[in-house]
DNA sequence: CCTAGACCCTGTAGTGGCTACAGACTCAAG
DNA sequence: CTTGAGTCTGTAGCCACTACAGGGTCTAGG
């Protein structure tokens, strides 16, 4: 446990479980470059101090948040040079922010339809369906559905 | 135009243009089965017929409406088979609002997280942001992270 | 010292729903 | 017969992981 080292080093197991983030994550994040490379042991296994579980807890929330993976490296980026301010950092919220607003109201739109069309079920077990009909008619303009960056499906 | 063929058949490219759907995107769907094999003219070109244009649009359709394609193609092959029942279908589309409604409000809490937490920031070029800070700390509990099924991060 | 078993390593492939290419072929008009 | 637009197959890439296979390492107990 104490070698030539220094304080507190701990395997990946032991971060996984800290952060509550999975093994095999944490390796996919070294590996494109959102986590530090962890330096190794003798025998070539991955030792983590504090500061890691820390970064790696930054990454999970962030996450959790919505951020990609692209957007929290930048913020780390920042964040490990001392070199953002604070109104750079809310404006990368706030445009955040702005995403999810536009996804809530997709989202509801769709729940509308949805449920508008579902409730002129009949439940008869005839092939005349509104929801069936309402799938055969193409949509009505569908605006805004490319929307650049944010593109994903989210559905 | 006419030769030996039914009526009004066309090439993949109309077809993309009248469904708005990526020629790529309808050659995927042919390749995992949720679109029809199209027949073939002597050269090799699939040819489409009305029907199809039907099929595709149900198909857009529903993805708009965030359906899987795992779900259409069950949606499709009962409305295909006319062995459906208007019961069924609206379980199924029931189903699929109340997931929508789950993503509405994970959405609307993280908007209510982020919005408070960039209120906070003062502007200032000091390392200080309430941002970073909240990103550093780890959630509380995160209660509902992993429900089975809609797996997806949509965020 | 040896062994068992828990842990860790790399590398690859799969997920969903496409999109983008390369390189070859077909088709219709001039 | 040529030209150029359209189409073909097959493969690889996107995101953010997850799940293996087949090996190596570490440590506690005998």
């Amino acid at each position: 446990m104490a070698k030539t080292a220094a304080k507190a080093e701990f395997p990946i197991g032991a971060l996984a479980k800290e952060s509550a983030v999975n093994i095999e994550t944490i390796r996919y994040y070294e590996k494109i470059g959102v986590m530090p490379k962890a330096p190794r042991s003798a025998g070539g296994y991955r030792l983590y101090a504090p500061e890691h579980l820390k970064w790696l807890t930054f990454i999970r929330r962030g996450r959790e948040l919505g951020f990609s993976l692209d957007e929290l490296r930048d913020l780390l980026h920042l964040v490990d040079g001392h070199a953002y301010s604070c109104a750079e950092v809310r404006a990368l919220t706030l445009d955040h922010v702005a995403g999810i607003r536009q996804k809530i109201a997709d989202l509801k739109r769709l729940e509308r339809v949805m449920t508008s069309v579902a409730s002129q079920c009949s439940g008869r077990k005839i092939p005349d369906c509104p929801v069936i009909d309402a799938l055969f008619q193409a949509a009505p303009a569908t605006a805004r559905s490319r929307r650049s960056k944010t593109r994903g499906r989210y559905v």
